[in-house]
DNA sequence: CGACACCTTGAAGAGGTTCAAGAAATGTGG
DNA sequence: CCACATTTCTTGAACCTCTTCAAGGTGTCG
């Protein structure tokens, strides 16, 4: 399978991961890559891939690029040419108004594919924050488009991750149409163990990369309301929290907390 | 440009629709079809296509088919097969889980693709339910993938519907996560006029074809709070509400509503 | 060490929900 | 075509969850 170092991710430092930085002229900083030997091939490539049409798709990655932590990606407004898949590091996702609302959209991490926002104006129509130190694989969408018309399974694989990624969004929509603050919290933090844990991290231990803040503005709350659920959390010994170290105690407690107590009757 | 009878959308009674329907043997009924004399073309196809190139297109349209009010164009678990192309009607999409959870995801008009949600498991998770007496384009998606690996603009096209999808959503977890009851509902109501709008309806009427509870699903409030909100427009002179039909008097107050009103300093 | 960002907790208040009752519209069957 | 059942909508009152405002604590970085 697989391996991500916990270094990179899950329960390691900030800022750790750009050790090579130095190197780099500039930032955003630009390297040359290969995919054949990428350990996260399996999660931004489509499988069973015959040697030929591997060797075909690792050109749509051009070249990868840095982020600092707090670096954007890409911001609102920017024209849209790629996508980025995420090699290391760990992003938010968010919109902001001109009337000063933010959304944030979601939180990606490695393995995870940004910027589908941007094709339908050729525009990203939002920002892309880099919440650790990261280094993303860009992918030019003209490149992407070209090749999965001979490639088949690389289509295939495009059409999916679009798809995926609507999908996810039912599901954040549920989540803040129909729940509670902390069947909210609850449901964030499973996903995020789940994703982790589908990367080599534990299933109860994780280092929040983002604010309560941040969060807040994922679940539609207040960061206020994220810090008193947190704490009723582990008031009720579902998990232990100091700052952003969360170990989850009673993965059940949570799963029942999302899904049958949401209306007792 | 094209025409939507309002007969068919809008303004019209339920029901109306399907005034050919006695010419069907069963339901879900189908015939065969062909897009270059359907009005709704430059909704749902790609723009500036030579002849040659909408010959081909229209291929993937296999069937048309209707759905009975209340009727469902797909549900969750089933098999995904086609996308569908909105021909006249309106739908609802929505997701139950066990636990009793429902979230509306969207409302669809006439000229909007549905389905996208299906692709990544090749299985649909949500369901599709006519609100009104509807007729859709099916176009399945083996050939939609098989011509727009030779029709680049159609391969195009199809991102940006996907990308569209995505976009919208991001708007709507805006709205979950971000307004409050007045906000929702002035930016729903902007959002659907403006939608109609641009399939020649008014600007400032529309009748509704989903009920306070429906309308409230999406919105992330109870039916009561929908209802109460009606009324709160409808005293600040900003409306007309009878039932389902709606006048809108003031869509400056509306917009003023949505953008500045949200936070007072 | 001091400045700054982030987190926690309390108390008061607002916005939305819940429960309940009744009115209006719609659909159905005789 | 009308009466009745059903669904949908409206409105009130009490309640509850989350927000707001405020203060203090903790952790981090230069």
């Amino acid at each position: 399978m697989f391996e991500v170092t916990p270094e990179s991710m899950g329960t390691g430092k900030r800022g750790e991961v750009a050790s090579d930085a130095g190197l780099q002229p500039i930032n955003p900083l630009t390297v040359k890559v290969a995919c054949s030997n990428c350990n996260l091939r399996e999660l931004c490539m489509p499988m069973g891939l015959k040697a030929d049409e591997l060797d075909r798709i690792q050109e749509v990655v051009a070249v990868r690029r840095k982020v600092k932590r707090g670096g954007r990606l890409y911001s609102n407004g920017e024209k849209f040419s790629s996508l980025f898949a995420i090699r290391t590091g760990f992003f938010k996702t968010c919109i902001t108004t001109e009337d000063g609302r933010n959304q944030v959209t979601g939180f990606q991490m490695a393995g995870e594919i940004i910027g589908l926002d941007g094709i339908v104006r050729e525009h990203h129509t939002c920002d892309a924050i880099a919440l650790e130190d990261a280094e993303v694989c860009v992918m030019p969408f003209d490149r992407i488009e070209e090749l999965s018309r001979e490639v088949v399974s690389l289509q295939r694989h495009v059409h999916k991750i679009m798809s995926r990624e609507i999908v996810r969004e039912h599901g954040v929509m549920l989540l803040l149409g129909s729940m509670r603050a902390e069947e909210r919290l609850a449901a964030f933090l499973l996903n995020l163990v789940q994703r982790l844990h589908a990367r080599g991290f534990s299933q109860s231990e994780l280092l929040l990369r983002m604010t309560r803040e941040e969060i807040g503005s994922y679940l539609g709350l207040k960061l206020e309301t994220v810090s008193r659920t947190f704490s009723k959390f582990v008031e009720d010994k579902i998990m232990e929290v100091k700052q952003r170290h969360v170990r989850i105690l009673d993965t059940e407690a949570l799963k029942l907390i999302v899904n049958n107590n949401h209306k007792p009757y």
